[in-house]
DNA sequence: ACAACTTAAGTCGGATTCCGATATAACGAC
DNA sequence: GTCGTTATATCGGAATCCGACTTAAGTTGT
């Protein structure tokens, strides 16, 4: 049976750039926030509203899962998140259709951005 | 002055994919439903209260703005809309960082340990 | 020990956005 | 002149966004 990804998407910005920051390793909440502000220059910054609620939908729709702590040293406030294989695949079909989109957008924008 | 594109960003799919609609030649309400479906391969859709919504965000942000009919033999109900020069600066710099984004999660990606 | 700061998870509620159902009507084809 | 399509637009409940705020544990400096 084929799994059904196009329900799923396309992903809104911020469900996108929670599952990339898991997609190198698992992290937990406040780790993701930095993560995400990491990536992107602290340009987008996402609250701790939007993360919740995000990664509660993300949860129950089984894209990403609880991991358990891997060190006895962390700091035991933490919960860590993992992608499940599900979400991996379905971030990858999800980039796979952001490179049509940034292709077909490349083929009609000529003069590139100045620089940030 | 530079301009402040941050604020706007991420933008959402919805807007997005208006703005790629518009990127290759004006167009009206409509066409741009049609478009914006014909590019996807009639996966994502947009209704048209998403569309309305966005369209009047996009006016009031001056991404877009309304553009005269070209033919007289057009139909009359039509209303046109075009890119702005910031619209399309805008649009430039989104995808620069979604060719970030790709980039990124294609290096994760990329070799899947796919058990047989 | 204490204070000050940072890390960390989480709630809350108003504002915004989404989005299908529905309305209205002109157009094209037969 | 009827039917399916094209076309713009509104409406309102549902979903989402997102910063302010809360609570508390860890960390650093003195």
């Amino acid at each position: 049976m084929e799994e059904d990804f196009d329900k799923f998407l396309p992903l809104s910005p911020a469900a996108l750039h929670i599952l990339l920051a898991l997609v190198s390793e698992d992290r937990h909440g406040y780790g993701i926030m930095q993560e995400v502000a990491r990536q992107s220059d602290n340009r987008y910054k996402l609250g701790p509203g939007t993360l919740y609620d995000n990664l509660e939908k993300l949860l129950n729709q089984s894209m990403v899962e609880e991991s358990t702590r891997r060190s006895l040293a962390d700091d035991p406030r933490r919960r860590y998140y993992r992608l499940t294989g599900f979400g991996r695949r379905l971030l990858a079909t999800e980039i796979t259709r952001l490179e049509g989109v940034v292709r077909k957008a490349r083929s009609h924008l000529r003069v590139r951005p100045e620089k940030a």
